[in-house]
DNA sequence: ACCTGAACACCGTTCAAGT
DNA sequence: ACCTGAACACCGTTCAAGT
């Protein structure tokens, strides 16, 4: 799948390379499988090599969980585009238990306390203009304001981390995105 | 703090005084910080001494996630016993946070989908039991009930993995506890 | 400038041997 | 029956050396 000729030698977009694959991993074995010498061995270079790129493992993930925060927004910016008014806080907490279902890997990893314990600041960046993004919809002037947005949040991101965890499913025959949209309605 | 005299020599309660050992390093390192090597070291035995206990890593977190479940029954039910009718919903909730806030890495490890993968019947078995405690409370014979039960659960499941990962804080001056209540209010 | 090869400390796990 | 000591394969990381 390499873009080069043949067997890419030496060198090429290792660092870009290394993000893809390990974003493949990430979400097919989750944080714990996602090991340097695995990587390395699948993009064909050394395990010394992803060292020219990322200072650490702990880099690594913090570079993938940038990613991970970034396409999040677009997600939430594209349904503030496509959708108005009303149905709009419905339309992004859809949108938000999707992109956790699509990235299970990924997402977990950006709500990961592990990586918040080195405080990384590019990490809090891109988080916070996140969750701006999500802001935006339910403002946060008054106190009463503020709880309902954090009301909204705690039930979508419930319902996501436990349909991830495989707590909550659709019953057989029920159709799963019903199911999360009859949830989400209840606040 | 061993109760025997002076240092335990050769033999002991081996299996709880991992047990306890493995619980204070959960909740002040996360599970990745459980390495059975230091665990052994810290109740001064060899390496290998674990295994005449737990077959592998996987089998010692599994028992620790098999007595969350047991903690947080227990909890669960005690509320349910001292709270009555209408107050009993929001206690319960509030408890459910608490749990989540006192024992941090036992109940992500709890809620860990690596542990889930292996599928391990006693785990599953702990589970169930834990759930039903909380379905006693909201009922889930109608499709109504049913959405109703679930609509809290990921409410105060994902207030507690939201406050856990530092996502949600109260402000300065702000009492945590009031916070809590006031999001879990709102459903 | 970017990558390899060999090495180091460490981990989970196994197994023969000790008490 | 329960634990130790030594070993194995493996991992993250470092560093001198190659191109």
């Amino acid at each position: 799948m390499s873009t080069s000729p043949e067997t890419p030698y030496h060198h090429g977009d290792l660092r870009r390379a290394l993000l893809e694959e390990a974003l493949l991993i990430l979400d097919r074995d989750g944080e714990a499988g996602l090991q340097l010498r695995d990587l390395a061995r699948a993009v064909n270079v050394s395990p010394a090599a992803p060292y020219r790129h990322f200072d650490s493992r702990a880099a690594l993930l913090e570079a993938l969980a940038v990613t991970g925060f970034q396409r999040f927004t677009k997600a939430m910016e594209a349904v503030a585009l496509e959708s108005t008014g009303p149905g709009l806080r419905l339309a992004m907490g859809r949108a938000y238990v999707h992109f956790a279902l699509e990235h299970p890997g990924l997402f977990r990893l950006m709500f990961s306390s592990q990586l918040r314990r080195d405080n990384r600041p590019g990490l809090r960046m891109a988080a916070d203009a996140a969750f701006q993004t999500l802001r935006h919809v339910t403002g946060s002037d008054t106190r009463s304001e503020r709880i309902a947005a954090l009301a909204a949040w705690t039930q979508v991101h419930g319902l996501a981390v436990l349909l991830l965890d495989g707590q909550i499913a659709a019953r057989a025959g029920e159709d799963s995105d019903a199911l999360i949209t009859a949830i989400l309605d209840r606040l």
